[in-house]
DNA sequence: AGTATAACCTGTCTGC
DNA sequence: TGCAGACAGGTTATAC
């Protein structure tokens, strides 16, 4: 479920509500949400301060002293201060604050790992470039478009660029008007540039909305996103184009829906 | 080696 | 109303 804004939503609503708490407990509910780390490992954790709360993609990165909680909520993970119905992990603050980790379908990972090796978390160190970071130019991003592959399976390919997903890569090729099915090699230099100037003013506004919620996603505090409002184009087969009225397509790439306007992302 | 499919789960919606 | 099947914001293991 979360993409980028929506990961980043909840770290900044984490940093907001928890940061300096001491943590009492932790109470793991679903042992497969474990990846490398034991439950003792995490008994470690007990009585240290959460001193950072940080993203890297899609993974949440919190850290208590030398440790670090590498959370990545993949479809419906939640991170939310009270129990769900699908629990999966409970941290115990001080003065009676906690923060539940709540997905109802299980994939949700957890990795835990000392803060000074995070680069040993295998798909952390194979994360691509990050947008809002310098590693985000332009000359970082025109070589990954070297590739001969469908534009659309590169931008959801983490590790080219790290944090967009099928919502987002959908609606970063409408606004930069290119045909999901265009291969990235292929692209003009203009197209080139247009897509990697829409992504991330694309996820800045979808920022501002903290995200978008079709179904399951919520802030730290349990608020639904508005940026479903704003979109585009995903999700919106058979409906006119915003921009010139034709009904919008859907094919699949790679299992993946991708929705397109037929005439304002022409496929050459 | 690179790519396509299956798998991991549970719930919701659609069509028969 | 019931039920089978498709589909869902993501990644990874396995099969070609």
């Amino acid at each position: 479920m979360p993409e980028l804004p929506e990961v980043e939503t909840i770290r900044r609503g984490l940093e907001g509500e928890f940061l300096n708490l001491r943590l009492e407990g932790v109470e793991v509910c679903d042992r497969r949400l474990l990846q490398n780390c034991s439950i003792s490992e995490l008994e470690k954790l007990r009585g240290s301060r959460l001193k950072a709360v940080a993203r890297r993609g899609k993974f949440l990165i919190l850290q208590f002293g030398d440790h670090a909680l590498v959370i990545h909520p993949r479809m419906t993970g939640k991170l939310l201060p009270w129990e769900g119905h699908y629990t999966r992990m409970i941290l115990q603050f001080e003065a009676g604050r906690r923060l539940v980790l709540d997905d109802l379908r299980r994939f949700a990972s957890l990795h835990c790992a000392r803060a000074d090796e995070l680069d040993k978390i295998v798909p952390l160190q194979r994360l691509g470039i990050e947008p809002f970071t310098p590693g985000y130019s332009w000359s970082n991003f025109s070589k990954l478009l070297r590739t001969p592959q469908e534009i659309k399976r590169l931008l959801l390919d983490q590790e080219k660029v790290a944090g967009l997903g099928n919502i987002y890569a959908n609606e970063a090729l409408f606004r930069a008007r290119i045909h999901p099915e265009r291969q990235a090699n292929s692209l003009s230099a203009e197209e080139a540039r247009s897509l990697f100037e829409e992504i991330p003013s694309l996820l800045e506004e979808a920022l501002l909305s903290q995200g978008t919620t079709l179904s399951t996603y919520r802030t730290a505090s349990g608020d639904s996103g508005e940026f479903q409002r704003l979109l585009q184009i995903y999700g919106r087969e058979g409906q006119p184009c915003r921009i010139c009225g034709t009904p919008i397509e859907k094919i699949t790439q790679g299992g993946r829906s991708s929705y397109f306007c037929p005439k304002c992302q022409i496929q050459p």
